[in-house]
DNA sequence: GCCAACGTTGGC
DNA sequence: GCCAACGTTGGC
């Protein structure tokens, strides 16, 4: 099983908005390296829900139900999409400021790759953000 | 193939 | 609101 992190603006997709409809599509990646990494995901998986913009935290976590296929009608152009439910909502969020001041997490890409909204991430890393959701206050 | 100009993302 | 870091586009 492998680990990802999704990113998004919360004002686009939010994780309130997952956890109603219960199931979604990931779909409208536009981006190269994100694509090559939402074709590596399987069924099963996991993914730490990262709100981008305003927040800049981690919320909750999803799983992937449905491996890559192709985007309906962007068959042509390759891009792709998996589908995920969503697992748990953290206790607590877990910000950008706080897995920037964990040594452990300083090579994620969520820091080296600002810009990538599509990452693989270790499980160390995914079990060091569940732990730490726990342990910060609101 | 190179590079300038432009657009977008996302953090500060 | 600004800027850094990219990614894309188009002229040459």
């Amino acid at each position: 099983m492998n680990y990802w992190l999704l990113k998004t603006e919360p004002e686009t997709f939010s994780w309130a908005t997952l956890a109603n409809d219960g199931h979604t599509v990931w779909d409208g990646v536009r981006n190269y390296q994100a694509r090559n990494f939402l074709r590596q995901m399987k069924e099963g998986d996991k993914a730490l829900f990262y709100h981008s913009g305003k927040e800049k935290q981690v919320v909750g976590i999803c799983s992937i139900v449905k491996g890559s296929y192709p985007e309906k009608g962007q068959e042509a152009n390759n891009w792709v999409v998996v589908e995920i439910v969503p697992d748990q909502l953290l206790e607590n969020p877990v910000t950008l400021k706080s897995i920037k001041s964990v040594p452990v997490l300083s090579e994620m890409l969520l820091i080296r790759h600002t810009r990538l909204s599509v990452m693989p991430i270790s499980s160390l890393e995914f079990y060091t953000i569940v732990e730490l959701s726990k342990k910060q206050k609101p």
